[in-house]
DNA sequence: CGATCGATTGAACGCTCTCAATCGCAGTGG
DNA sequence: CCACTGCGATTGAGAGCGTTCAATCGATCG
């Protein structure tokens, strides 16, 4: 893998959390919250950061990601509106948490949620059960970082974001090319070269760059899978 | 990257479990677990077997490993005395599991881990703690797989065995140049290759194959990290 | 001493990256 | 209404890192 440098790349980012609209009460799944908005770019948490409790993604979506100092950029997961992050029993985030469009989260202080599961242990089940699900997640991408070409990277990743955002057959992508790359272990080029190549192919169509028209899913499920 | 088939490869894997020697009972921690031995190249457990329970790895070391239907395959982690997998809330392994070296395990049954739940909930906490540090290990080797190249991707893994290991500067590799290979995202030339380029360096010196001398850890350090 | 197996080394190829130009669209101002 | 600008996405050409295929080395074992 050839090395890329390119820190200066992402001017996104923008102003931090708390200069954002703050404070409407909520009271699911597990008590109360705090709600809170992000907008497109936005930096929720930072690698590093103490972790101040668990969100929950009302609307919207994030990425999760991680960098080298020289500011080579690895996305872990992409998360859409129910799924969450920072449940955990370390006392730092790992990754970076920014919103890749307008996202609405709850946030669940730490303290407030180890009460919560006192008060109904069965809690305690599911926030396990959340852990083992990224953990499953993750693993899998292991298997398409270490062992798979960008062709199958990117077919791979087209079949599983529509079977979570509803499994219809058109896919509207939430984040940017740069986002998919860092996700994939590829170059903004080389994701969209073989968007071309998959078009050209017949395997999918593109209404727009953001509209994935899913065209032979067999086909492509024989690529994802390692054929 | 390029995609490499072979799956002929590896003829190490041999016996099931059922056919070696079973049965001491042992009991640490979470009360009585069922003591197996397994032979080098030994499968434990097989992605997609049903989960029987939790292993504690009590001496020797195994990998875990993700396959693609063509025979591509990504190691997930190794596992050394004191360390355990099998912890999840899913039906079905993820990973196939193989001992890299003479191996004892304690088998713990789903059923006797929830017992022991139920009597000491503290338990609970542990086998979450012990989730997420597995869920940590797996993001920062995506970091690993999607963004570094071959020489920071062997530096990583000397520093990261080195510290598991207990902090010497002498790591004793328990596993072949294959296994290093595949959980790297490499293939064994590369992994030799670099090797070799690191000790021309003098960052290394290699007594045996397996015995790896860390001579200069402040630029592998710097070389780990993506400085 | 020959066989075997893992590890190393060599040469050439190719997938992906790098660097750079162009496209297309949306927003802005003349 | 149309140039101008900015930005994300696409396309092109060439280079490089890691792979592929193949030969050799070295240690262990019979």
């Amino acid at each position: 893998m050839a090395v890329s440098i390119s820190a200066a790349r992402r001017s996104e980012t923008q102003h931090p959390l708390e200069t954002c609209p703050v404070g409407k009460r909520f009271d699911r799944p597990t008590g109360i919250g705090i709600t809170v908005t992000a907008a497109p770019g936005q930096t929720i948490v930072v690698e590093g950061d103490p972790i101040e409790g668990w969100f929950r993604i009302a609307a919207g979506a994030v990425r999760l990601s991680k960098s080298t100092p020289d500011g080579r950029r690895q996305v872990i997961d992409f998360l859409i509106a129910g799924e969450s992050f920072g449940i955990a029993s370390e006392e730092h985030y790992g990754y970076t948490v920014e919103a890749i469009a307008r996202t609405t989260l709850v946030r669940h202080s730490r303290a407030r949620l180890e009460a919560a599961i006192e008060a109904q242990p069965e809690l305690a089940r599911r926030l396990f059960g959340i852990a083992c699900a990224d953990l499953q997640r993750a693993r899998q991408h292991l298997l398409l970082l270490g062992r798979k070409s960008a062709d199958e990277k990117i077919a791979s990743f087209l079949l599983s974001l529509a079977a979570r955002l509803g499994s219809s057959d058109v896919v509207q992508l939430p984040m940017s090319r740069q986002d998919m790359a860092d996700y994939l272990g590829l170059t903004i080029e080389t994701v969209s070269r073989t968007l071309t190549r998959l078009r050209h192919q017949g395997l999918i169509a593109l209404r727009t760059p953001q509209q994935v028209v899913l065209l032979r899913t067999d086909r492509l499920r024989g690529l994802a899978e390692g054929a």
